[in-house]
DNA sequence: TGTACATCAGTGAACGCGCGTTCACTGATGTAC
DNA sequence: TGTACATCAGTGAACGCGCGTTCACTGATGTAC
């Protein structure tokens, strides 16, 4: 029964544990390599040892966040009795249920934009956005594009909306009782009646 | 011919002017009361008196933002020669030529949500957006609202991934020569045949 | 027209804070023989 | 099976930095009489 062991043993992992609490209880603003150490109870010297510095391991886990994000998106939208838009539905529920994590991963100026890891995880998800639907292409025409696009750039900019308390405002003026999940079905019925859908393109993003 | 007076006269506008340089030029992070101290050449202390804290600062630069998004929209929105989907360019020509700016406007973690000044320009330049063509309602439907949000996420999210650097991805698959406004009227001309089209709305956002 | 006084705008030194980074260290583990 | 040694993982004190904030101050302006 040893307590404390000089050795962590799983020290990355810990590190990257606690940054996510402190991502979620105190905001992107509060998570530094030493307040990622005071979190996982380590010294403050400890994390630069793993993650070099601050943008290493906000890299990290946008990473993290990204393989999970995908994993998410792959299960809304291959699941046998999945509907046209479930994939933009799994995007918002990603979004609302990681509110910060979510900002992290889109938000380029904290990250590295050279980290492989997190490149990878992020083509592989954001390959399934484009890829819905239809038969991949390896040189989609520029009108394919603007379809993927119309997708993608609705969801993007509801969850964006949505996370920035946008939203507050039309719900405000709207009829008693209006959810935001309400909202989000009107503009997809809205979307549903037209060619705005996700569309089929070979991995990258 | 008098030199660096001891009262500036008009502090208050320079100090706005220079944080606005240095977000410009060095990024959100950058941006700091010293630095814009700094760069109005006062001192240190001053930028307080006038703004009291720094979310204070960056409220006041955020609503001078949105009444320059506003006007812009505006003047887009009801030239004589107007197109469908002139607001939507005017949106997206906006956030390219003041990234940080636009990025400031809609990163609600470093707004003083309760800033009056900024609550009304965002008001008065989000409310433009909805109400870019039709009769404006009080009490919309949540169809309505689904209209308004459709056209708004769209550009919206456009926009975000644009300045996040997301299209990128998409241009290097794309013919050659491709641009991100190519990619913006494909994305638009597939909107265009179908209900994704801005209504009005009375005021609020 | 002048003078006294209050108010306002900006100064500059000082403070404490949390940060990233460095560095010599020590405890634990793995490996060669 | 044991021993020597290299390597690895984490420690803790120390450093310098820029930040926001405080505070006594001073120069300039406005106002009352």
């Amino acid at each position: 029964m040893k307590t404390t062991p000089y050795h962590h043993g799983a020290l990355k992992e810990g590190l990257l544990a606690a940054a996510e609490t402190i991502l979620q209880r105190d905001g992107l603003a509060a998570l530094t390599l030493r307040a990622a150490a005071r979190e996982a109870g380590v010294s403050h010297a400890a994390p630069a040892h793993h993650f070099g510095d601050l943008s290493g391991l906000l890299s990290e886990l946008a990473a993290e966040g990204f393989r999970r994000f995908g994993a998410q998106l792959k299960s809304a939208t291959q699941a046998t009795d999945s509907r046209r838009w479930d994939g933009a539905r799994a995007y918002l529920a990603f979004a609302t249920e990681n509110p910060a994590l979510f900002q992290l991963m889109f938000r380029s100026d904290r990250l590295d934009p050279t980290n492989p890891s997190l490149q990878e995880a992020r083509m592989q998800a954001l390959g399934l956005l484009a890829g819905a639907s239809e038969t991949p292409v390896d040189h989609p025409t520029v009108e394919q594009l603007g379809k993927i696009l119309g997708g993608w750039a609705l969801i993007h900019g509801f969850t964006m909306l949505q996370l920035d308390g946008r939203l507050k405002g039309l719900l405000r003026i709207a009829p008693e009782g209006t959810t935001t999940d309400a909202l989000l079905e009107a503009m997809l019925a809205t979307a549903d009646r037209n060619e705005l859908a996700p569309a089929k393109v070979a991995r990258d993003a």
